[in-house]
DNA sequence: TAGATAAAGTTATTTGGTCACAAAAGTAGG
DNA sequence: CCTACTTTTGTGACCAAATAACTTTATCTA
């Protein structure tokens, strides 16, 4: 573990940090699709993102789903910091996008190194900052872009994060994701690859030029 | 301005802080519909709320708005913090709903404090909490709400921070503030009134029962 | 290879939102 | 207090996007 923590957060972390991470951190690898957490659940620990990406969705009463953002390599997750602090339950659900490793850290740890450790701090309000702006931008998406717009930002995102071309899910994902049905993914794909900017296969999607 | 601030901050920070911020803090009252934020200004205070609603809006590149939640008695703007500490524009507008007073702090004291005073580093953390929810809540309504119930949902929020059944507001505002057309407001609002949940006046409207 | 299952395509219908105009309610000047 | 003007609200015709129901195609497996 020492050794993805150093290269990952040395140069962000003081020494005194990051021994004490090593000594209460449990580091942890998990698949891609695994769940990470659950709405309703009680966090006991805080990730540290080491490597892939985790996206992170919000689901009203009725299962109907919808992505907020991915955190990638280096984030953490600042829902987590809200309930760690606050006590009180996810309100998001988490899955690895890819396979991914994270360093769990005690959540009392991390209240005791807020006073203790500046660059902690600084890590803590800066994570807070970036999640504010996601949302932001999420808010930004769904209020003010029309569903194609909304498309293509999302397969851009997608083949951002995954550093791939492609991207392997079914319609019926992507609809999930933006909360939106089926017919109307397929409709905006199948206009996109008539302007020849993606390609169309059965369970994956190639992206020419966006 | 002393006395505002004990009244209301006094529970919640050491005296010394209180001190401080007694010190540095200008005392500052506002009316009703004056801007205290402008979307891309730098800002160089930090706002604490002492008495009335400012409410928060989000802008897109066309002059589409979006209303994004209000902060009451006692909240500070988790966006100028976000401002402050990052030294970035500001993402949001920021308008007064209601009268208000505001004790304005210098950004590089906020800073100092945080590692200076335990409570306003719990100060600032909770900020963040709240508007990290507030912001979620948002997106709910956006995301997964028809337009009647996010009408509904406003009618409601809007009628409690004002302490008062009547909305003092034209169909056209709440349309802007909600992101969608008059027209549609005006229908919505009529069946309302048809359902006897309403009663609607120019430029008013009374809340029955919802 | 047949049958089952999952994914994608098609069409008709419904709904929510836009446009353009009309009516009503306030406002100001004579 | 009457008229011209502005602002706010109401309405019908229209359009586009979402939904539902069904068909076709691909994939897996027994």
């Amino acid at each position: 573990m020492i050794k993805a923590l150093t290269e990952r957060y040395g140069t962000l972390f003081e020494d005194a940090l990051l021994e004490e991470i090593d000594q209460v951190g449990l580091y942890k690898e998990i698949p891609e699709g695994s769940t990470l957490m659950e709405i309703g659940e009680y966090i006991k620990s805080m990730p540290l993102l080491v490597s892939g990406v985790i996206k992170i969705l919000r689901e009203d009463g009725h299962g109907d789903e919808l992505l907020l953002y991915f955190l990638e390599n280096g984030d953490t997750c600042a829902m987590t910091l809200t309930c760690c602090l606050g006590h009180t339950k996810s309100e998001i659900r988490a899955i690895a996008e890819t396979d991914a490793a994270l360093i769990m850290v005690p959540v009392q740890k991390m209240e005791e190194w807020l006073s203790k450790y500046k660059s902690w701090r600084n890590f803590v309000l800066q994570s807070y900052h970036n999640r504010l702006n996601e949302l932001l931008e999420t808010v930004d998406s769904i209020a003010f872009l029309k569903m194609d717009e909304r498309l293509l930002k999302y397969l851009n995102k997608k083949a951002k994060v995954n550093k791939d071309h492609n991207i392997y899910s079914t319609h019926q994902e992507i609809a999930y994701e933006l909360h939106t049905s089926r017919v109307v993914i397929s409709r905006l794909l199948k206009k996109l690859e008539n302007m020849d900017k993606i390609t169309l296969n059965r369970n994956h999607i190639t992206i020419l030029n966006l």
